[in-house]
DNA sequence: TTTGAGCGG
């Protein structure tokens, strides 16, 4: 039970009619725990934790397929929340499209919620605004910290809740409620509010035998720190660069008007306002989207699965023996840990290139064993 | 104080 082949080739997935999406499950919940804890709500088809294809390592969500829409709808009305493992898993209707995630309309944000509040209290407080997709109060071990998310099926219902709630009491606390917005809004917000207020300064580009105390001597001209600090690796080699903290934002910025761009030492300074955690993780997001992009540009192409690898072959020998069909931009075996199969990826340029090489090697022996071959996601259009 | 994660081999 749990798991099975649900969608063979060419017939349409029905049961994505009747389908929840489960998130936020203990990486040890199983297919078998997911089936057992929904088979009270009706009949399923089957259940699914996915995976990571090279790692295997589950993702934290999985899916609920029952064979009637009802029944799901019962479990997503009374089963949000429960525990599975200790952990309370959240619900949705599967929705393949992600553009509304996607978008964050509807979405928003609350903070300074009371640790007393949790998932089913936050949903019931919200739900009488409209339409909710997701819910959830973020955690540590420690419990709630204290913000929280809830996402309406429609901006109009978001702005209700936040017309209503923001600035209300909930158990002694005055929440704060508005829309949900995207890092690099808040790093946006967060910097030109910092600008004004700013005391701690970053500094880079001076000598390796730059340390605290001759740092410390150089800012000190401009206010009193607070602390004055070389970052460096676990050696104990300098990162080249460090922080001073001032008590007041006239010092600081004093400071970075005065070094930024001076020689010491033959080395120009450079000093600057130390950003925020959510302006550096802006920073990073950009630039993993651009490389994500430039990635997905270098490497297009229509993929195929390729299950019960023998474990003699490699990226070499598979790229080699696809290669009759058509032009290959990727070949890549996946080695799963612990177990004798083996599972591969050939991106094809076309289409017509790929469903070839699939009618063509799907039983096919390849070295010992029989091939199992599909194609795969399709992640663009062309 | 605190602006997630994220949809199927």
């Amino acid at each position: 039970m749990g798991s099975g082949e649900p969608n063979p080739a060419g017939k349409k997935k029905k049961y994505l009619k009747a389908a929840l999406y489960v998130g936020d499950l203990d990486p040890d919940v199983t297919e078998d725990m997911l089936y057992k804890k929904f088979r009270p709500a009706g009949p399923l088809r089957f259940t699914r934790i996915c995976r990571d294809p090279v790692t295997r390592s589950p993702l934290g969500y999985g899916y609920v397929n029952f064979r009637f829409p009802a029944d799901a709808e019962w479990a997503l009305n009374t089963m949000n929340f429960d525990l599975i493992n200790g952990k309370p898993f959240r619900l949705m209707w599967s929705q393949p499209d992600d553009r509304l995630r996607k978008s964050g309309v509807g979405n928003i944000f609350i903070k300074n919620l009371d640790k007393s509040i949790d998932n089913r209290a936050l949903f019931y407080l919200f739900s009488a605004f409209g339409n909710i997709l997701s819910c959830k109060v973020v955690c540590d071990d420690n419990g709630s910290k204290g913000y929280a998310y809830v996402h309406f099926d429609s901006l109009a219902a978001a702005n209700r809740a936040i017309w209503h709630m923001n600035g209300v009491r909930l158990n002694n606390r005055q929440v704060y409620v508005g829309r949900f917005k995207f890092p690099e809004e808040r790093a946006a917000e967060v910097r030109t509010r910092d600008r004004a207020t700013f005391t701690n300064v970053f500094v880079k580009n001076f000598g390796d035998d730059m340390d605290d105390e001759k740092l410390k001597e150089i800012f000190s001209e401009y206010g009193s720190t607070e602390s004055v600090k070389v970052i460096r690796d676990a050696s104990g080699k300098s990162k080249g660069f460090g922080f001073v903290r001032y008590e007041t934002h006239e010092a600081a910025q004093k400071a970075v008007l005065d070094l930024h761009g001076k020689s010491i030492d033959g080395k120009v300074l450079y000093v600057g306002r130390a950003q925020k955690k959510i302006e550096r993780l802006a920073e990073l997001r950009r630039r993993f989207e651009r490389l994500r992009l430039k990635e997905k540009s270098r490497a297009p192409g229509v993929p195929i699965y390729i299950k019960n690898l023998d474990e003699t072959i490699d990226d070499e020998k598979l790229k080699e023996e696809f290669s009759s069909f058509g032009s290959i931009s990727r070949a890549k075996v996946m080695v799963e840990v612990g177990q004798g199969k083996g599972f591969g990826v050939v991106c094809f340029s076309s289409f017509e290139e790929a469903t070839k090489a699939v009618d063509e090697m799907n039983g096919r022996i390849m070295g010992s064993k029989p091939l199992h071959v599909t194609l795969g996601q399709a992640r663009r259009r062309w």
